[in-house]
DNA sequence: TTCACTGCAAATGCTTTGCAGCGCC
DNA sequence: GGCGCTGCAAAGCATTTGCAGTGAA
């Protein structure tokens, strides 16, 4: 399966939800105003440790679990970083975009990729596959890292 | 660290391996050989079991060890798959690439993109990011996979 | 002979799960 | 009230690491 900043793909499976109800706690709150409240892509753990410097303490095993269904239901954004950990984030831009993402601190540029996204196509078609979806990151060290980088404070 | 498909980056650190010397053990032979019989890509563990079935166990923590080695070493590919375990492959193509996926059947796809490298190294520096790399990754059905799925047996 | 490479086992760290109690609908 | 949601603690897993023995150069 696909992971990460990923556009459509024609007619994959259902798009409804379908699932089962979905109830409104508390800790359900708490996650999602905290997606709201960021604007960088947060690990389960970083989530989690910053719901408890918050005050607003949920456990572990249910910030994993929110998350997860939260994604599955596509109400954020998940994409893995480079240590293979599964991140989140409450898209601003809303369509298919691409990231630019800080590998210190983590910071994330969200980048639109015409351009990309045909060539994407194109070079699905000439080899004959289908239902084509695709992921594009883009690491570095975003401006105020470099310059920690230069003052040799990294 | 970035993960996967990486491009160099401008001027990181140093291109040239410069490591210890590197010894020509059986187990690492045992990998390369193994690799090189394999057209997808496999995780570590998989590898591993690949090994031991065919009578050349290798240890785990081994297998992990070399084939971290020759990624460095940029001998084999690394990519991380959608349950963000790291996957290997030996590059039939030398120097930067993309892969074109299918996600059913595994099947990879070599492709080369001057103008997504172009186009990263441009966004990167608008924004003001530094050392540079990016992952691109396309997923789709293959064309045996996209013929069974139209005949139903997907 | 030397020092990188191995194997083994213990240790990490992220993520998942079983289970009993709690609270939204 | 019922049943999904939580917390907690106990797994589960992939991956890493310490250490002493082994073998390539």
């Amino acid at each position: 399966m696909p992971h990460g900043t990923t556009n459509d793909g024609s007619a994959i499976t259902e798009l409804a939800p379908a699932g089962k109800e979905q109830r409104v706690t508390k800790q359900r709150r708490a996650v999602s105003a905290a997606l709201d409240s960021l604007d960088d892509f947060v690990s389960t753990q970083e989530l989690y440790r910053l719901l408890q410097n918050q005050g607003t303490s949920v456990s572990l095993a249910t910030a994993y679990r929110i998350l997860q269904s939260m994604a599955d239901d596509g109400q954020v954004d998940v994409l893995r970083n480079g240590d293979g950990e599964a991140v989140y984030r409450r898209c601003a831009v809303t369509g298919h975009h691409h990231h630019l993402l800080c590998r210190n601190c983590g910071k994330a540029v969200e980048v639109e990729a015409p351009a990309v996204e045909t060539w994407a196509s194109r070079i699905a078609a000439e080899h004959g596959y289908t239902e084509v979806a695709h992921t594009v990151e883009i690491f570095g060290l975003c401006p105020e890292c470099s310059a920690l980088r230069a003052a040799g404070n990294l």
